[in-house]
DNA sequence: CTGTTAGCGCATTCAA
DNA sequence: TTGAATGCGCTAACAG
């Protein structure tokens, strides 16, 4: 029955107004200098009457430029995205730019019909958690020459801009800081390390770092999230064959952190009693499970504001792609790394 | 230098067809049975040729239809908030909509700004989760009449559809579950109720629940988060009144739990062992802090999924609003809240 | 200082 | 079966 309203239009501003839409449009585009008092105050009105707000769309369509950006995000029930994500917001609101958030759940498909989904909305950039992408789509989007930044991880042959961590030097942190707590067996956990930029980035920073230390053995194993039993074997086997009060595990991200402190348990150990832990990524819980975990806390926020800030610069002079950014990470130190 | 190629237009298929725009048209719209197989063919072509894809900006200004759905979410760190966005987002990807994302970092500032942003862009339809909201600001919302649907939280004097958890049978669940366990004294945490239902359906239910119980006794207090030491010292002074082996604590939702667990961690508590607890929301280390923590488990995704179905149906017929949505949570047992 | 005009990319009459 | 013309709401020349 008593269905919408349609929005107020310019043109029905103009006429509540006496006048033609370009004095409207004018008004609303800051070039009020060019009004009369008289007028500016009967478009003033106008608007107000009819509660009226430029179309974005119509706006869109006429000036070739949205004001949208996209972001794709691998995994939105990851803490580290989410707060990246915050970062990326707070800088939309700042530059005036509004985001489009798409979640792939991890999921390539997913993936490809989001890219193909902000393309046609004709998002002006696009800020991407990278999962899978195949050739192809990738082909697609450096055709597409979009404005375009990466978080976090690499895709490998695509040319384009990055913003993450400090991998090297984070990796390194980690470990020197168990090195210097005596521990002398560490067993680097990670997913599988695949063509995952980061992972291998921060095993061989492990490698390179235990490599320092004469007297310490660093192993790796590459086990996925959900398999839990396997992990559980992963860290017998591991104990079995190390003194256990010299053994320590370096976790790869937020995710395996959680694993293992959760496969720790079903074994019936305690990390910072029985076996030292450190992990990256900082996360909501990090300091109350057992003794408290020692992480490596990312500056997530820093990460997606810069990530907007570099897509930004893109977007203003298309020709220049601004340099890839690494940020430090912070050593947060809890009982779970102390000496045994 | 090698600026963007700008984008093919329909004209631009059109023309490399050898056609009209129509009948490009036609071919997007699925009236391709009234295509020639020649037409139609040469069509395919030009399209993949000129990698085409149409703008959704025209097509929105065309159809007076945006397929967009703004989605505006109070404090997207919380994880309850995040699961309920997946889906929404498994809804929008399944009915052919998109989401615009803002979170509004419990500012109501930004609230407003978003609000008025969203509208901006001709959004379908709204799904909100509130924070703080005047009555001016609501009045601009109920005057342009747009779909819309509230999560969790009701807002006063605002007739809108309301999709959540059943509060009353979940705070009696929880409360049974305790008084079942041997509790004899209880308190329920909160932050300040203030005019928040969802809180205040919380604790009434809890008292109710209690006086089933004569020989329970059931407290309540309203701690802001960020208040670590008002809520120790909240902590202690109730320890002190009952006998610590009957105690236990309800906490209103899941950042409230995280609180409750840091105090008492900081008072050389340990739940499950010195006093029982139990907390509305499972999060992700539920189970390991501590001896698991006993949660009442919402069904997160479902309420965003429904929240967008009945987004959409107001969206198709604007006269009826459809019924608010109740669901209910699940009681998950765990260490935390099992007899002392 | 102000109004008229012409598109932005598309879907939709209407006519052929 | 096809295409030309119109207009969605807006901005930007271009006149006055």
């Amino acid at each position: 029955m008593t269905s919408r309203p349609p929005r107020a239009t310019i043109s029905d501003v103009a006429k509540a107004a006496g006048t033609g839409k370009t004095s409207v449009s004018r008004y609303l585009n800051g070039e009020q200098q060019l009004l009369s008092p008289a007028l500016k105050a009967r478009i003033e009105q106008a608007i107000s009457e009819l509660n009226y707000r430029p179309s974005q769309m119509a706006r869109s369509l006429k000036r070739g430029r949205t004001r949208l950006i996209g972001l794709i995000i691998a995994d939105i029930t990851n803490a580290y995205s989410v707060e990246v994500m915050c970062g990326i917001e707070a800088a939309c609101r700042d530059y005036g730019f509004t985001l489009l958030m798409c979640n792939t759940n991890n999921e390539v498909a997913l993936e490809q019909y989001y890219i193909q989904l902000l393309s046609s909305y004709q998002v002006e950039g696009l800020i991407i958690n990278a999962v899978g992408m195949r050739e192809e789509e990738l082909n697609q989007l450096l055709q597409s020459r979009l404005p375009m930044t990466l978080i976090d991880r690499k895709i490998d042959n695509f040319e384009c801009n990055v913003i993450g961590l400090k991998n090297h030097e984070a990796a390194q942190q980690l470990t020197r800081h168990l090195a210097g707590n005596g521990f002398k067996s560490l067993l680097f956990l990670s997913e599988p390390i695949a063509s995952v930029n980061t992972r291998r980035e921060r095993l061989e920073a492990f490698r390179q770092t235990v490599a320092e230390y004469p007297d310490i053995c660093g192993e790796n194993a590459e086990i996925r999230l959900n398999q839990p039993e396997k992990l559980g074997e992963c860290l017998r086997e591991f104990l079995r064959r190390h003194s256990p009060e010299h053994c320590a595990i370096i976790a790869a991200n937020g995710s395996m952190t959680l694993e293992v402190v959760k496969a720790l348990r079903a074994e019936g150990l305690e990390c910072g009693k029985d076996i030292g832990l450190a992990g990256f990524d900082e996360m909501s819980w990090s300091a109350l499970a057992g003794p408290g975990i020692t992480t490596l806390k990312q500056p997530t926020h820093q990460i997606g504001y810069s990530a907007l800030q570099s897509v930004i610069s893109m977007i203003k002079q298309n020709d220049t792609a601004p340099a890839d950014q690494f940020f430090s990470g912070e050593l947060v130190v809890r009982g779970s790394s102390h000496p045994l």
